[in-house]
Order: C-alpha cells, then structure tokens, then sequence
DNA sequence: AAAAAAC
C-alpha cells in the first residue's frame, strides 16, 4: 500500500530522468533533456524534442527526413527506409535512444519494439501498477452467472489454457499470476469459438479477457496472404472498438504488450491524431485494429481497410457503443461494410452495464452467444466507499474545495492523492479547471472540446500526480485505468445511473479501495430512487433524506430510461426474461442467477415497463 | 440536455 503510492509520488519527480534513461537505453548521453512530454502511441516515432527544436510539428506526412540507414527490405514501399521506425536496428543501430519508445514494427525482418522495456528499470510510476498489486482476495465469492448452450467451463490458471509459449510468457511479463474471475470464464468461452456478451467491471482483467483468445487465435491461424504491393488496403483479423480515443489507446498499449513477440500486429487508429501515421502504422501490417467509430469509418471510406477477413471482433463499453449515440455508426461498420455476419466471425461484447434494451440491439451482431455475468471485485462496489451530499448548485464549489482539502491533508509527500471531478459539461469543466486554477488547485481539464494533444497531456499529467486533479466529462468515465484514483467526485451526477456505475469505477480498482462522493440537489430527483437503490444493493449507508427522495420520484417519475435494475453488476441475460416479464425485476431471484445479492434488487427496476413505456420516457 | 465520435 504505501509502497506504490508513496513510491509513485517520489518517483513521478525523477520520471524525467527515467524517462530519459530508458530512452538513451543506455547508447547515448544526449537523451532529451529535463522535460519528459509525454509522446502517444501515435506520436512516438518521431525525433525527440530538443532544446534546439523544440518539439516537431504534428504531422509529419512526407518521407521521414531521417536518413536511411538499414537494409529496409519490404519497409519502405512508399518512401524511403525510415530509421525512426526500426529502433535500434541491425546492433550498431542507434537511432536516438528515443526510437526504443516508439511504437511499431518492421517489415522484413521485424523488428518489434519492446512494449515492456519501460517497466524493466526505471518507471514504476506508468507501467507497473496495473499489472500487479491486484487484490485477489478481494475476488474470492464472486458471483457469476452463465447463460446459452454448452457453455464451457471456467479455468482456475492461466496454465490450463493452452495460448502458446509467446502469449505465456507475455502474462509473465505483465505479471499476471492467475486469471481474475472475467478471465477465468471468458477466455474459455472465447477459445471454444463462441460468441460472448460479458459483464464484467473495468478494472478486473476485462481487456486481456477479450485480447488473450484473439492473439491466440490468429496465432493459430493460417498466416494471412498478404494482399499484392501497390495495395493500399489492408484487412485487419480483429477489429476492437471502444467509445472513446484515450481507452482506444489504452487497450492498444495494453495489446501490445500480450501481443509482444507473437508476430500478430497491433495498430490503434483514432480521431483528432494526424491521420497519416495511422495510415503508416497500418501499411506495416495489422492484424488487430484498436479504434475509434469515426476515425475507422474515414478508413473504410477511404478504402484504407477492409472488414472482410475480419475473425473477431470485440466491441468494449458495448451497451455505449450501442446506446443512441453511437448506434448507427457502429451498425454501419458492423453490418454496412464488408465485414463477415455473425457466425463466420466471432463477436465479443464487453461492458460493466448492460441495460436490456441495449442487449436486445446487441443480439443482432451475436450468434448463439453466451451470457457471461461477473460481479465485481468484492462482489458489488464494497470497495468503493460512496457517499451522498445534498449540495445546492450555488454551494458546490466550496463543498468541493473543503473536500479537496481534507484530501490534500490525507496526500502524501506533499503530493496530494488523485481526485477525478466529475462534471456535465464541457464549459462546465472548463469553468471549474479555472475556478480551482484561481483558487491554488493544481487542476487539469479533460473533455471533447480540447484537442487530442490536451486531452492527453492532462490524463497523463494527472496519472503522473503533477496535476492530482482532473476535472472530467464523460469522456473519461468508462475504461480508463488510471491507477491511484482516491477520490472520484459527482460534482454534477449524471442522469443516468450507469453512468454513475462507470464514474465511480475509476477509483476502487484492482481490489483496491475507493471513496465516491456526490453533489445532489433537486436537479437529480430523478435519479434519486436508483442511486439509493444501488447504493443499498452495494451495501453503503443511505441517507434518510435520499431515501425520502427516492420515495417521492417513484410515483411515476424517477425510473431509469435506459436501464432496468439488474443490469447493473454484471447484470442479467436478457433472454431469460420471459414475455411477461419483461417488465423487469420480477424475476430476479429465479433459479441460475447464483448472483448473492447482486442482480437481484427488485428496486426501482419495478414497473419499467418494458418497450413501450421505454419509449414514453423516449 | 449533454457527451462522445472524422475531416
């Protein structure tokens, strides 16, 4: 406990020199200097900012002005060898030391950059954490619940999984001793060839769940003949869709690494990055593309990728990809372009909610699937210690600063521990950032309207402890693992409760604990009755005035749109509801649902009223 | 009503 924490805290200071370290790997002693600006995926194979040229211009389109060292064979076919992209090459290769951070490969003779280099010596505070520390204790009594045909049956080790030599020594590498309780399931599921619509919370295990069978499987595949030079299409054999670019980059950093040495390629391609190198990356081979909806429609569009071999596909966030939002872009790419229906490709939909109505859409990319429904770490939020505040609007901010207060106190080593803060809105945001900002709060910003550039430099900024707080929109309530978050604060709730379940499950991650706090007024009636709801389900102390309130909204009002209960927690399978009960709730306790306690709070689920009311509310 | 997601 304080020796990550503590630790991070000391160590985000000399991060510059670890960075550096790690990228003069130990050849050169003209590494960046002092500032180590974080460089994304989609960035790093680019020179190093130096004092001399401060950093290079965004987009860098044309041939590399690096000059063409190597052999190169096969890796130039549009231009020039580039030296950026083989870090290291051929022993005396030294590029700069900072070529070994890049992210990529090389044709030919494949050279493979070492997504785990950065772990070996010097960073502890950005790569170690997620992988270790779990709390399996805290995983022991998870409900779980299983529905289909023939469903095969959980593993207790990674051992009784055949993956291959390469994908097992990964799990080594990342440290991962046994598989968490989504693993356990759905990598059985997965590797029989079945389709999968799975309930899990973020944080346990979830992306390797959905990645680990898909290395496999196309490891065990015929290698793909590759289409003829000249080509420009390529045709990925996994497709992986997540609803925003920053959890799109984390599950591409996080597939690098299980895919490291396997010879399956990873790329990541998403909006508000300059296209071009994505267009690179992808030109080098892929075979398991990580995206964003819109940037991979552009692809589709311009015929830069096809869908037609495409084996798996693995939609993350799955009820928000499919919610109204987003619903038409991914029909589009999942049943409008030349993807494989379902049956000749598998599916695999990851979510920590999924509202009836959402799996209803979802059944139609899915062929004789199994429901797979994993409580969370602690078999419901018992980690995440939630509490309620009745904050008028006009209070908020001093209620925020007196929170953030105590919480400076409660830091360490002067650094204050992590606070993510929760707003409706863009403005919202930008608003609090600066109010904070005025009043001595070292804070940062992050929502749709700041660039791509902005939007990173603050996630890593606040995952680094320089900038312990984070004023958020939704844009980062779902996915991202940002490791020692404290304290997550609803200054403004969301309307809907799931958004809640996702907000508050940025703290209280691998078994560890979390503090949720939330700002209601009467602008959140209507949340009132489902937010006492689960916090009762969670087993949190409900206030005699939030109940009084979820009294009142019951009458009628109050109920969630999108979500009945039971979807929250892992949730239930949809087709197990029988016409009449489609009200929901009403069957909750029936046999199969082994879930102790979760999935089963009748509560406020009661008289949502299936479709039609649905579309009432609508 | 807002947020997210392409240029």
């Amino acid at each position: 406990m304080r020796t990550s924490w503590a630790d991070l805290a000391a160590n985000s200071a000399a991060d510059n020199a670890s960075y550096a370290n790690n990228a003069g790997s130990g050849n050169n002693t003209s590494a960046p200097p002092s500032r180590p600006a974080y460089v994304p995926p989609h960035l790093r194979n680019r020179p190093p900012p130096t004092a001399e040229s401060p950093a290079p211009p965004p987009a860098r389109t044309g041939p590399a002005s690096g000059s063409g060292t190597g052999t190169g064979t096969g890796t130039g076919r549009w231009s020039a060898p580039r030296n950026e992209y083989r870090s290291g090459t051929g022993g005396s290769g030294h590029t700069s030391g900072w070529g070994n951070k890049s992210a990529g490969w090389d044709r030919g003779r494949d050279r493979e950059v070492n997504p785990f280099a950065d772990q070996d010596d010097s960073e502890p505070a950005f790569t170690d954490q997620e992988n270790t520390g779990i709390n399996f204790d805290a995983y022991e009594d998870i409900p779980v619940e299983t529905t289909g045909e023939n469903v095969p049956p959980p593993v207790n080790t990674f051992a009784e999984i055949d993956l291959g030599e390469a994908l097992n020594e990964n799990i080594r590498r990342c440290k991962y001793v046994r598989p968490t309780p989504v693993q356990r399931n759905a990598i059985p599921i997965s590797l029989a060839g079945r389709d999968l619509m799975a309930c899990a919370q973020t944080g346990s295990g979830k992306t390797a769940a959905f990645c680990f069978p898909i290395i496999s499987g196309i490891m065990r595949g015929q290698p793909m003949q590759r289409p003829p030079r000249g080509v420009r299409t390529v045709y990925p054999l996994a497709l992986v869709l997540s609803p925003t670019r920053e959890l799109s980059m984390q599950i591409h950093e996080e597939a690098r690494k299980f895919s490291y040495q396997t010879g399956v390629r990873v790329v990541v391609a998403y909006g508000g990055a300059p296209i071009n190198q994505q267009l690179r990356d992808l030109e080098r081979g892929v075979d398991i593309l990580v995206a964003t909806p819109g940037r991979l429609v552009d692809l589709l569009e311009r015929a830069r990728v096809s869908l037609q071999m495409i084996r798996y596909l693995a939609l993350d966030e799955a009820d928000r990809m499919l919610d109204m939002g987003f619903e038409p872009q991914i029909r589009k790419i999942v049943e409008q372009m030349d993807m494989p229906p379902p049956g000749d490709r598998q599916t695999m939909l990851f979510s920590a909610t999924f509202p009836r109505e959402i799996q209803r859409l979802a059944a139609d990319f899915l062929s004789n699937y199994i429901f797979l429904a994993v409580g969370r770490v602690g078999s419901s939020t018992d980690l995440i210690d939630q509490r309620v505040e009745y904050v008028q609007e006009s209070d908020k901010r001093s209620h925020l600063m007196d929170l953030l207060h105590a919480q400076r106190e409660n830091g360490v080593q002067g650094k204050q521990a992590l606070t993510l803060v929760f707003v409706e809105t863009k403005k919202g945001a930008d608003a609090l950032e600066h109010w904070l900002y005025l009043n001595g709060f070292p804070a940062t910003t992050i929502h749709g309207d700041r660039t791509q550039q902005e939007r990173e430099f603050a996630l890593r900024s606040f995952k680094s402890g320089n900038t312990p707080i984070l004023v958020a929109t939704d844009v980062a309530a779902r996915g991202l693992d940002i490791p020692h978050v404290a304290h997550v604060v609803n200054f403004d709730l969301p309307n809907d409760i799931d958004d809640y379940v996702h907000r508050i499950g940025r703290t209280g991650r691998a078994g560890k604990k979390g503090l949720a706090t939330a700002f209601f007024n009467d602008n959140n009636a209507n949340l009132a009755r489902s937010l006492a709801d689960l916090m009762q389900e969670a087993n949190q102390e409900v206030p005699a005035w939030l109940s009084r309130y979820a009294a009142r909204s019951s009458f009628g009002g109050g109920r969630n749109r999108r979500s009945g209960g039971g979807d929250r927690f892992g949730g239930r399978d949809f087709r197990r509801e029988g016409s009449f009960s489609r009200g929901g709730g009403s069957d909750y306790h029936s046999a199969g649902n082994s879930g102790g306690g979760y999935g089963a709070s009748g509560g406020y689920a009661g008289g949502y009223g299936g479709p039609g009311v649905t579309s009432a509310w609508d």
